[in-house]
This record gives C-alpha cells, structure tokens and sequence, in this order.
DNA sequence: CCTAGGGTCTATAGTCACTATAGGGTCAAG
DNA sequence: CTTGACCCTATAGTGACTATAGACCCTAGG
C-alpha cells in the first residue's frame, strides 16, 4: 500500500470534492475508472489526485465540464500548438463577461423596482407588484 | 368566441414564451389549466394572459419559478401587508449582487490567466494550462 | 468472536427550467 | 380531399450534480 494509494473518501478531502461528485465524474468519464481494492474498493493514485484537482481548479474558473473535457485532452497533445486551449479561455471569458453585463441590467432594475416600496404598504397598493405587471 | 379567447399559440406569441414553457408551467401548477375548445384545444382569456405576463416579467428579473409562485399567491391577498413582496426581491437582488461580485472575481482571474499566453507557443509549455494546474 | 460505526458499493430518482422527440389528432384553405 | 399549420399527450434528455435505498467492507472495542 503506497502512500499515494487513495481512497475515494482520501481523494475527496484532498481536493474538496464530493465523494459522489467523483463517482460521477468517473460515470460521465472525465476521470477514468480507477483500480479497486481486494474490498471492491476505488484505490486511486498520484495522477488520478492530479487530475482531479486540475478539474475542481477549472470548475472553479467556471468552465462547464465539456470545456475541461476538451482542455484535459488537449493538454495531453504536448507537441500541439495551444491556440485551442487560448480559445477556449477566451470563449468562456467572453460568456462570464456577457453574464455579468446581464446581471448588472438585472440588479438595478431590482434596485429601482426595490426602492418604489413605502414600506408598510398592502398587497393591493404593492408598488413592486405594480412595477412586476406589464402593461 | 370571444376576442380574448386564444390559442396556446397566440398565448405564447403574445407572450414571447414557447408552446412546450406554457404546458410546463400548467403541468407544474403555474398557470391554471384553461378551459379547452371543441377539438380539446386549450382556450385562455385575459386573466390567463396577464398571469403569464407577470410570470415572464419575473423570469425575466431572474425570479425562480418558486419564489414565482409566492409571488402570484401574495399579490391575491390584497389586504395583507406587501412586506413578504419586498422581502422576496431583497433576496433575490442580494443573489444577484453576490453572483455578479463572484463573476467578476472570476473574470478577473481568467483575464489574468489569459495574458500569459504569448501565442504561437505549444501545449507543453503553456501558460494557460499551466496556470489551470494547481499546486 | 461479536458488534457497532463509519466508509464504501451499486442503482435509481430528484433538482431546475426548460427542450426535444415520437406519434398522433384538429382545422381552415385551396 | 389533401395539404400544412397548429394542437394534443407522454416520455426522455439537458448540466452538474444531490439524495436515497439497501447492501457490503473494514476496523476498533468489549
């Protein structure tokens, strides 16, 4: 037993992952079935550590996990040039910073719907209702 | 028939919704299920039409379907004070509030990560991948 | 040796807000 | 009377998990 034989408990604490999280990173196949103890248990290793932790890292940055999907393989090709991986940054920074524009349009309209209630009002005189009904 | 009778389909055109969102929202308890025509085609008035409206305002602020339904409840009981009204949006504006300053934090670090690349380099020495690397 | 607990296993269903598909029925125009 | 647009139901799929049920394994204490 090497001390970089992990199990999946192991590996969730040392990356903060779910332990479900990681049996079903391995069900959609972003992480590989790993070897299993005499017990059936998932016994994983050094690698495995790595690749999960380089996933959590990209989840984190917000990239959907056929993004990492597409970044896990492309680093792989070591000898390949890395435009697509300068690609797909670039592509998620674009959607990231089109969603924060949406949500700024989005919370000051709530600022200002916000700021229209009196306070102590009734339902029937509701002037965020009013500001909520078209027409 | 009556002017203000109308097809699933001049619902949805009327509204900007799809056919399938309306017999979800219905399904769901959203929208009440309409009266149907001879043919049992769903047949909606103007109460159908004004709901559906004030439903689709909401989405469009980034309500919840749930927090939706607790909206269209409250604003029924027309005496009752407008507090819980107000409650709601000032939840979900502070949602809204911390997503943005989470995204941004975001873009910000993927902006970071996206200056190193120098462009024209290859897999195994990239910086973006690199910096997508923990440890 | 037994038992209690904690961890692990598989498989299945649920979440949210839709979206897509299959396989039909209805209706008005030409 | 056929074409084509619209409508119907029911079911399954999406993304990224989360939750549950019911069983198995493993270790420590008595």
């Amino acid at each position: 037993m090497k001390s970089e034989d992990l199990k999946i408990g192991d590996l969730a604490r040392a990356t903060g992952t779910k332990v479900v999280t990681i049996r079903y990173y391995e069900k959609i196949g972003l992480l590989p079935a790993p070897a299993r103890s005499a017990g059936n248990y998932r016994s994983y290793d050094g690698a495995a550590l790595q690749r999960l932790r380089f996933i959590r890292r990209c989840r984190d940055l917000g990239f959907s996990l056929e993004q990492i999907r597409e970044l896990l393989l492309l680093s792989s090709e070591t000898g390949q040039p890395c435009a697509e991986v300068d690609e797909i940054t670039a592509v998620h920074l674009a959607e990231v910073e089109r969603k924060i524009a949406d949500l700024q349009a989005l919370a000051d309209e709530l600022r200002r719907i916000s700021a229209r209630c009196s306070g102590g009002g009734t339902i029937s005189n509701c002037r965020i209702l009013e500001a909520m009904t078209p027409g």
